[in-house]
RNA sequence: GCCCAUGUGGCGGAAUUGGUAGACGCGCCAGACUCAAAAUCUGGUUCUCGCAAGGGAGUGAAGGUUCGAUUCCUUUCGUGGGCACCA
């Protein structure tokens, strides 16, 4: 019987899926664990050996786990919004939800043949809405919270606001913004001041708060991609995919404000078990530095300059002042003389591309003119401003050091500015040095100490004389949240009037809806914007009328506002309260009639309406398109509640754009011309300043005044990846995105595995959701990852084929290189031979010289050349170049190039002659120089695996050609999981060798069932308990590599032992299962069906079989074989007993021949013994 | 430039705590089976001197600590990854 790995492995598939092995159930008595990988984008391309990598990690793991007794949850899924599906619909037309599915299908397909014990049921993809529902919910929850700073942790915005009414915002002062505020300067508030803001004066500062936040401020820009990409999808100014161009620009974007726990992610990464380069990357991102900040006053002036340093000990070394180019003080500290110069500079620098700033570190500045003053010796220190201060840090402005800073010091040199020593000798006047170990001198009072004491010296000094304040500061920056594409979770989020109002969560899922392309739309806004039907609201949404803000300001405005509602058409308030109004409002006054009368007689030549709703209320009179608002007072504006109200609504109505211009009945009747060239006036002075303001920081503006607009933006990848490990648990939930029982049993993820490059992002963001969820109380931890597994790549291993390219002469002119008419190429011997010696004739110039070269290869290749084509040379000296090409690894057997194969692959090499590696040529259709031995040797580098490269491995083929289970063992076998390594295909064979060795343990081919139930011996039970110990022990800490190793080890010696007891192999049977889950379940069920013993568990799986038990009684030994050194070099071993003492080891080993002859008759000093390891004598 | 990994036969790699360097597999060599080939099996395989017994060298390089170093320390070189004016 052979070992027919196809039919097993389609029986015990098939077996599998029908029997449900793999459903997981939240219920169960046994301990949990959660093992999961890192879910893939599923990508058009299909698989390479490299994808499976991790998840047949994962795998054994799983399989293992649940052999140890545990009730394991291993789920797989898809992050299936992004980019290139996105840009795939662009090319061909296809909807991206279609090719998604397409390629998930692909995808699966491919899985499935691998063997996984994933439960399918649990199933999750980013881009359904039945899951992308609850990442719009959390979304949500993000919204509607703030980080409070005394508690440390998110909290209801309620909570927040229901302070601001008690006590403003005393207590939690606006987060640092990288935004500027309408009216800015409003940054504290009391209580008082509060309760009078309007709703979006209100709102504006409740954004500065939230969690998920929309703002307006720097982005990086992709024109080529049409989208903005957050910091860590931006390398060396490049996108990460694509490599196009980005620049910084202002548009308005939704954020994260991840900032808030950048602490606690730090702090967070002690407690789990992720690798110190995963923890470093994180933490450098993270990016926490000490420091102060300290004011410097401005000589001649009120104004201060704040700066952030964390080397406040080198305060007297200070010898100039650098802000960046973006720094407010900038214009107001530059003096007269120096203002052109100035201008000049900021011209530049806002020249410059990002990419050119970060390519060429030119050093660059200018002289402001302006001088600081240190606080501690009041000398004055002149103001520079340069790009290396980047506005963005600190406080965008620095002390400079150049002692002790390399930039400094470098900036000083260039700009002849004289140089405070502070180190005394350590400093040596052509470079700064950092060091913080040194005395300081030239430093006032804190001349003669240790720098790193002065630090906390000075720091003190500072906060008591009230010079500025220690400060803690971070590199990483709020996480840009938004994207301006299609295939992306749409935020629940309308817009109206500058307020973002989140859908009710009834409402959710907001659904994407279908599109006829994907162009973005206008200004910086998403391709959704063009959806005009969807992104207007066409009816009256609850969430609307909902509102908390909405109906708190109804509640406190004056009685009659309450009423006036919208229509539909233009807002969202319920036509029931559009009618009320209108009817209040019905008896107009004269002085309003004469008015319209006039505007109606379209004096102006613009469009004026009566009795239009705005907002939450309705104008008496309004030119839309122009943003003018007349209103005439009628007889009850009188009482003072009336006016506070009308001036509310004016401010009101002035922040979402439209000015306002008001006249009494007296005036209009009065003076009716003088009233109309006043509005006539006020719409002129309206247009030239609508023009300045530019793009809205709202999509309101593009769609008309007073309409409910949707968000247009949609969430980034990383939105659904940052929760999907919750879902898992609990996939089928309609009401909740995971229950919390079900987040309270399986809890953590115990061991997540996959690849490095979402270090900074991807792991990051699901730790900041995962925080956030936890302090709203949804979940009981606040790290996702208890132990993170990074898989390495698997590189592509390349074959080169090298062609031979004569240069061809005409009339004496090199008329051009082709390949000959028969393409010739040379086996990598001669390549190499060539290239060499070129090298060496010939550094600078190209090509070969025949009377310097005097080689084999270059003689056979002028033969086969002339043979073909005399008259190449035109009587010049006979020239070629050797080109590299990439072939097919499929064409190739390790490196011996399948020269039939390779000339059916292309037209082109049809007739492709070879100088093979023994220098015979093998050429098409003769027998001259073909048959045995005649090799052509490839040429290998190790590569990423790219199709482009022709290096891709297909794991299908693989397993056609050798099955699952050998795969699986092969690419565990191939190294450390961790490390990344080249893929060798021809390693397999290996492999495969010992699945078949292993099945001749219980077949034979000819005398077919081997095994049988006599009793074991202590050799055998050695062996078996020798593989338990090893395996359990290589396979808990993921050493795969070294436990395949160790499966081999003990066939061989099973073998050696012609051992085929099923007492020895069930066990085996058992481990293997993990690893190799076919073969062991095939094995296992006929152990057991032809059993005598255990006949009745015919159709139980190997997967619920228990672990094997180490019994280490079966390793004792009685004696080792020592290793005997002298002075410490080995010369023999012997056998001795493990109860031997010192006394008894000197002798006997002093009494060896060995020993004595290299003693040569000396006394030993020393001899040590180590027991069950070593024995050293020293001479 | 800074930070972090990493360097072992022809190749992938092993050596878990300082204790016989090169497990296991590939490749290669020899042999068995075969008319022959493939497949399979058996043995050998770090380099070097030697017929052998046996010696010498050897974990990127140079030093050090130690009875003993692939393992610890210092310096240095190569490779891979991360960050890059972060004050």
């Amino acid at each position: 019987m052979e070992y027919k790995f196809q039919d097993i492995e389609k029986k015990w598939q098939d077996w599998w899926t029908a029997n449900e092995i793999y459903k997981v159930s939240n219920d169960s008595a046994k301990p949990k664990y959660y093992v999961l990988d890192m879910f893939p984008y599923p990508s058009g391309k299909g698989l390479h050996v490299g994808h499976p990598l991790g998840y047949i990690a994962s795998d054994i793991y799983a399989r293992y786990k649940r052999l140890k007794g545990f009730n394991v949850l291993h789920p797989m899924g898809y992050d299936a919004f992004g980019l290139p599906a996105e840009q795939y619909a662009i090319e061909h037309g296809i909807h991206p939800a279609v090719s998604t599915k397409q390629n998930i299908e692909n995808f699966r397909k491919q899985l499935d043949r691998i063997g996984f014990s994933f439960d399918w049921s649990r199933q999750v993809s980013t881009s359904e809405p039945s899951y992308y529902k609850w990442t719009q919910w959390i979304f949500l929850q993000l919204f509607k919270s703030f980080y409070n700073r005394q508690t440390k942790k998110a909290e209801s915005i309620d909570s927040l606001i229901a302070s601001f009414e008690k006590e403003g915002n005393s207590n939690h002062p606006i987060p640092n913004s990288q935004f500027l505020i309408p009216d800015s300067d409003a940054s504290t508030f009391t209580a008082d001041q509060w309760k009078m803001f309007t709703e979006k004066h209100q709102q504006d500062i409740l954004m500065e708060y939230r969690l998920a936040y929309c703002g307006y401020g720097e982005v990086n820009w992709c024109e080529a991609l049409g989208t903005v990409l957050a910091n860590d999808e931006v390398i060396n100014g490049v996108s990460e995919r694509g490599g196009h161009p980005v620049v910084k620009k202002k548009l308005r974007q939704w954020y994260l404000r991840i900032t808030e726990y950048a602490d606690r992610l730090l702090g967070g990464l002690e407690t789990v078990d992720f690798s110190e380069a995963m923890k470093e990357m994180q933490t450098n991102w993270i990016g926490k530095s000490y420091g102060a900040e300290i004011d410097f006053r401005i000589a001649g002036s009120d104004e201060k300059l704040r700066v952030f340093t964390t080397r406040p000990d080198t305060i007297f070394g200070v010898d100039f002042m650098v802000i960046a180019p973006e720094h407010e003080l900038g214009s107001t500290i530059t003096t007269a003389k120096h203002k052109d110069e100035v201008e000049q500079y900021l011209a530049w620098v806002k020249s410059r591309s990002e990419r050119e700033r970060m390519a060429e570190k030119t050093i660059s500045g200018v002289f402001t003119g302006g001088y600081a003053v240190n606080p501690f010796d009041f000398r004055e220190i002149p103001i520079y401003i340069s790009e290396y201060v980047l506005a963005g840090y600190g406080t965008g402005a620095i002390m400079a050091v150049p002692s002790g800073d390399e930039r400094d010091f470098k900036f000083a040199k260039h700009f002849n500015i004289d140089i405070t020593n502070i180190l005394g000798d350590k400093f040596n006047g052509e470079e700064a040095n950092p060091t913080k170990d040194a005395e300081l001198v030239n430093s006032n009072f804190l001349t003669g100490m240790l720098m790193r004491d002065a630090i906390k010296v000075v720091m003190n000094d500072i906060e008591n004389l009230g010079y500025g304040k220690a400060k803690v500061n971070y590199k990483m920056r709020d996480a840009a949240f938004s994207r301006q594409r299609y295939w992306g979770e749409p935020f629940p989020i309308v817009w109206r009037n500058g307020i973002a109002y989140p859908l009710d969560e009834t409402e959710l899922p907001l659904e994407l809806p279908n599109v006829e392309n994907y162009k973005p739309g206008p200004e910086g806004e998403g391709p959704l914007a063009n959806v005009k039907e969807w992104a207007l609201i066409p009816i009256p949404s609850p969430s609307m009328e909902k509102g908390a803000s909405v109906q708190q300001r109804l509640g406190d405005d004056a009685a009659g506002a309450k009423n006036f509602g919208a229509v539909p058409k233009y807002s969202v308030y319920t036509p029931m309260q559009y009618e009320l109004a209108k009817n209040m409002r019905k008896n107009h006054t004269e002085a309003e009639d004469l008015l319209w009368q006039q505007l109606r007689n379209n004096n102006l030549g613009i469009k004026f309406r009566r009795q239009h709703p705005i907002d939450a209320y309705i104008t008496d009179f309004i030119a839309l398109q122009e943003k003018l608002i007349v209103e005439v007072d009628g007889g009850y504006h009188e009482n003072e509640e009336q006016k506070l109200y009308d001036e509310n609504r004016t401010n009101v109505l002035k922040e979402i754009g439209f000015a306002m211009i008001r006249f009494t009945n007296e005036e209009v009747i009065g003076n009716i011309n003088s009233v109309l060239n006043k509005i006539k006036r006020e719409l002129q002075k309206n247009k030239s300043q609508q023009k300045e303001v530019g793009s809205s920081q709202t999509p309101l503006s593009i769609h008309g005044e007073g309409l409910g607009v949707r968000e247009t933006n949609t969430m980034p990848g990383y939105a659904g990846s940052s929760w999907y490990f919750l879902r898992y648990m609990d996939p089928h939930n309609n009401d909740e995105f995971c229950n919390k029982k079900a987040s309270d049993y399986w809890n953590q993820v115990d061991v997540y595995v996959g690849g490095t490059e979402h270090a900074v992002g991807h792991l990051l963001y699901s730790r900041m959701w995962t925080k956030a969820l936890f302090d709203l109380g949804y979940i009981s931890f606040d790290e996702p990852y208890k132990k993170l597994l990074n898989q390495g790549m698997i590189q592509g291993s390349s074959r080169f084929v090298y062609r031979v390219v004569p240069h061809f002469y005409i009339n004496d002119k090199l008329h051009q290189s082709r390949p000959l008419k028969k393409p010739l190429f040379v086996s990598y011997k001669f390549y190499k031979e060539i290239q060499e010696e070129s090298d060496k004739h010939y550094t600078e110039n190209y090509g070969y010289s025949p009377d310097k070269i005097n080689v084999e290869a270059y003689t056979k290749i002028l033969i086969q050349i002339e043979s073909e084509e005399k008259e190449i040379f035109d009587g010049h000296a006979p020239d070629f170049s050797i080109q590299k090409l990439h072939v097919d690894v499929k064409l190739v057997d390790g490196v011996d190039l399948n020269m039939e194969a390779f000339r059916n692959s292309k037209p082109e090499y049809k007739n492709a002659v070879f100088i093979c590696e023994d220098g015979r040529i093998n050429a098409p259709l003769s027998i001259h120089g073909e048959g045995q031995g005649v090799r052509y040797i490839c040429g290998t580098e190790v590569e990423k695996m790219s199709k482009s490269k022709f290096n891709t491995v297909d794991p299908s083929d693989l397993v056609d050609k050798y099955g699952a289970d050998t795969f699986r063992m092969y690419e565990m076998f191939l190294g450390p999981v961790e490390q990344s390594k080249p893929w060798d295909t021809k390693g397999i064979e290996g492999v495969h060798r010992f699945l078949r060795k292993f099945w001749r343990l219980f077949y034979d081919e000819i005398k077919g069932k081997i095994w049988n139930e006599e009793k074991a011996t202590g050799a055998e039970l050695k062996v078996l308990h020798k593989a338990i110990k090893k395996i359990e022990e290589d396979t808990e800490r993921f050493s795969y590599n070294t436990a395949v190793s160790a499966f081999m080890v003990c066939a061989n010696e099973l073998a050696d032992l012609k051992c085929s007891k099923k007492e020895i192999l069930e066990p085996l049977v058992i481990m293997l299962s993990s690893y190799a889950p076919h073969i062991a379940e095939e094995l296992y069920h006929e152990l057991h069906k032809a059993s005598s013993t255990g006949g009745g568990l015919g159709e139980a799986s190997v997967l619920d079989a228990a672990y094997p038990i180490l019994n280490s009684a079966y390793l004792v030994e009685s004696s080792k074989q020592y290793p005997i050194s002298v002075n410490g070099k080995l010369r023999t071993t012997l056998n001795i007993s493990l109860e031997a003492s010192q006394q008894e080891v000197e002798e006997i080993v002093l009494g060896n021949d060995v020993v004595k002859k290299w003693l040569d008759g000396k006394t030993p000093k020393k001899v040590i013994f180590v027991k069950n390891k070593m024995v050293n004598v020293v001479v």
